[in-house]
DNA sequence: TTGAAAGCGCTAACAA
DNA sequence: TTGTTAGCGCTTTCAA
């Protein structure tokens, strides 16, 4: 029980406006039209008294939290920094609030966001990992709904996903250095297990085939989506018997690990060597050269994200579904036409 | 009244145990200490039912939302996206969930956000605006709590507030100019409004003084804390009868839009000009040559907020006070000894 | 220590 | 259209 000094209530409203309570309650929900002159008296007991509702009890009497979690790895890479203002926007747009799960790579932390669920903490769930998920995450997360996967996927999980093209960008990504003129292109990319990693080789191997040039296992890297994994991919690339003419990074992270790796290297991009990245994270036009990469549009993935979400929780029957956000080509400095 | 299919309640629990509900919420809430065989018939019975608390309920009988909110103008930028990170972690470790609020400089979304506060949507709020205020923000702020205001502040309100050391990094910053030997500096900064551009005016001169250097007011630039003022402003330092040996910036988002505009000017920096940021967004180190700036730990201010506003929940008495991170050098390519 | 019961402030079924 | 009233699932007072 709750101690603390009274605030004005529902039922204070009613009684200056005499009216009972489910009136006013009926009118706040605009449940109903009321005639002009009661309207009117709502209104100014309300300012009078400086009302407002109190959502805990809303909460509780509708069983809805009118709150929906976003969990992402890490809110400070810049891609989910875009995905989350998407998804306020249009979060608050609908009346709902989001509340902010960063999941730091931990498996038992993910877990604990899904129970958010349970606990009535939210409404629904959008799930952003990017971690190869040993099947422990799956099996929980088949217990819980509504969740909407983001961005990568958690393989064997029935939730609705929406994913980037990831097979298309790669395609325009590699078509972009064929068209270039550049014929042996390595492909420095992240975990293997990742539907990312996987669709976006299938993507590399397709703009490959097209231009009729041998897809060869040894010129694609698996590693992380960092940094740290694009410099040491210089190295690997430098020891490579030849070098090739260009690199197809499969994320901006790793295209910017390349250039200063390179650079440290010696090798100038794009003069000796072109890269395409992907993403489009803010850096990518920050860096020297500026980088060509793929577009991807966190923030619609965000909002598309919460759209279906309250989709969902509006119609719990609905069937799952899977979206693609396009991707775009984004060219600037890091591709040249081989000589 | 909620139709959903009846989820398992604590009564469930109770009469599985064979207590009365109080016990249970009693037990649940660490309010009392039961005989094991009391707490093993408890927990078997919660395990059998698979019984989590509602929080809805929860919330409105202690009328906490165990919720707070953290308003930022922009979460895509890392700033503010380091300072989510850190109050993420800091509140969920105290079982507190954080709502995100996206001010995106618009004075009737924060007034929303302040909002919050009276729906009890949250216990507390983390504020942090950028937008020179013209009193209207602070009116509404006066009237709500707990809120504390994180790095800028908006003048006139009684709140407790967290800033870096403005000062002592402006002034750490213009000192690590001098003492490379450069005299003629100018200082590229925010609005004039602002107590974060006044603080580091302050500083630049006072490091000015420190070496002897007359300060001359045509040398400071007030704009926008934006990529775009940066490069206005590289024109506009061109434009001076003499080009200065360097330049503070007083964020990086300027000293990058600086780094461009000289560029394409055909100034190079650091040989022909030094330059020192503020801020050291993880962008810092990636552009060419790599940004020495004043670190400002944004991860540090969105932990110690969530600290003191928590404190400040539990014991609404507390006196308002102010607190500053410390800021500090972080050295790397582009300031070079004066020739 | 334990339980009965009264709220918390709303919403919504039902009746008028 | 409007009001009466019974919950929503907890917490906590109060009495046993």
């Amino acid at each position: 029980m709750k101690m603390a000094e009274k605030e004005t209530t529902i039922q204070d409203v009613a009684d200056l406006a005499g009216l009972s309570k489910a009136a006013v309650s009926r009118y706040l929900n605009h449940k109903i039209t009321l005639p002009p002159k009661t309207v009117e008296r709502i209104e100014a007991a309300i300012q009078t008294l400086g009302f407002r509702r109190n959502l805990l009890a809303q909460r509780l009497s509708t069983g809805r939290s009118e709150t929906i979690g976003l969990v992402v790895p890490e809110i400070s890479n810049p891609f989910y920094a875009e995905m989350a203002e998407g998804a306020e926007d249009e979060a608050a747009r609908a009346g709902y609030s989001l509340i902010l799960g960063i999941g730091r790579n931990d498996v038992d932390r993910e877990i604990e966001f899904l129970r958010w669920l349970d606990t009535h903490m939210v409404d629904g769930l959008l799930f952003a990992s990017n971690r190869p998920d040993d099947g422990l995450l799956r099996d929980q997360m088949n217990r819980y709904r509504p969740v909407i996967l983001l961005d990568e996927d958690i393989p064997g999980t029935a939730v609705t996903k929406i994913f980037c093209d990831n097979r298309q960008g790669a395609f325009e990504a590699v078509r972009h250095l064929t068209e270039h003129g550049h014929r042996h292109i390595a492909h420095v990319t992240g975990p293997a297990p990742l539907m990312s990693v996987g669709e976006r080789l299938s993507g590399y191997r397709a703009a490959l085939m097209e231009a009729d040039i041998r897809f060869r296992d040894e010129l694609v890297f698996h590693g992380f989506f960092s940094r740290e994994f694009g410099q040491q991919a210089a190295s690997l690339i430098q020891a490579l018997p030849a070098r090739p003419h260009a690199i197809f990074a499969a994320s901006d992270y790793i295209a910017i690990g390349l250039l200063e790796g390179l650079r440290d290297a010696g090798i100038r991009v794009p003069q000796d060597l072109s890269i395409v990245g992907f993403d489009d994270i803010s850096s990518a036009d920050l860096v020297t050269p500026r980088l060509t990469t793929i577009r991807q549009d966190a923030e619609a993935m965000g909002r598309q994200g919460v759209l279906q979400l309250l989709a969902t929780i509006n119609d719990p029957g609905m069937a799952v579904r899977q979206t693609r956000i396009p991707v775009s080509l984004t060219v600037r400095d890091s591709v040249i036409v081989r000589a």
